[in-house]
DNA sequence: CGCAGGATGGGCT
DNA sequence: GCCCATCCTGCGG
């Protein structure tokens, strides 16, 4: 399977390719340990000019240094001092967009997962973005990274029809004020393994 | 069922 | 100090 390379990453519509990852195929191969998905809910976070992001008003700082780097790598960072969220890095260097990868359908490696989960997780497995980040072996170690290595790589696969995909609004972005209600939030319909409510 | 509460750490006012 | 782009548990109905 071709992995995405640096033209897809580096698009400027920040939504189009949240909306282009659904379907695709998320991997991390850590010690030799392949373990894949398939991303069914993603979330757009559109730079300097979007309340929800970190990099609004053009911030910087050590953590969001990330979100300035080129399209095309790994931004990772601890939530709520628990779990580690894992964001595609896009557009071009000093235009800090991103998209947050929400859930994922396991593939490969699913006896791994469970493994690193270590709770009686089974539905639960990758649906939520902290959920995958563990399953998939994700932590601050990986903030960064390439996703054109071998270690974190995004595979291609046939785009989703355009009515299986239903855009919504974004989870726990309140505080973002009128930019909360932005349709940036991209979803498989009728897909089990998409965070709280299921389906749509 | 549903919902309140806790875990836990970095970055900002 | 306090706010979070979260998730699981345990409690009450």
């Amino acid at each position: 399977m071709a992995k995405l390379q640096t033209a897809f990453y580096q698009q400027k519509d920040v939504t189009a390719i949240a909306r282009q990852l659904l379907g695709k195929i998320l991997v991390t191969a850590i010690d030799g340990v392949r373990t894949a998905g398939i991303i069914v809910e993603t979330e757009a976070y559109a730079g300097i000019n979007d309340k929800a992001s970190h990099a609004w008003n053009n911030r910087r700082t050590k953590r969001t240094a990330t979100m300035y780097m080129p399209g095309g790598v790994a931004y990772v960072y601890l939530c709520y001092g628990i779990h580690y969220l894992f964001n595609v890095v896009t557009s071009v260097e000093n235009t800090p967009h991103a998209v947050l990868i929400r859930a994922l359908e396991p593939v490969d490696g699913i006896g791994m997962m469970k493994m690193r989960y270590n709770n009686k997780a089974g539905a639960q497995l990758t649906a939520g973005p902290g959920n995958l980040s563990k399953a998939l072996g994700i932590n601050s170690g990986m903030n960064g990274e390439s996703l054109t290595g071998n270690k974190i790589w995004i595979e291609q696969a046939a785009q989703i029809n355009d009515n299986l995909v239903s855009v919504s609004t974004r989870v726990g972005v309140q505080y973002a004020g009128e930019d909360a209600y932005l349709p940036y939030r991209f979803c498989i319909k009728n897909n089990n393994w998409v965070s709280k409510g299921k389906g749509l």
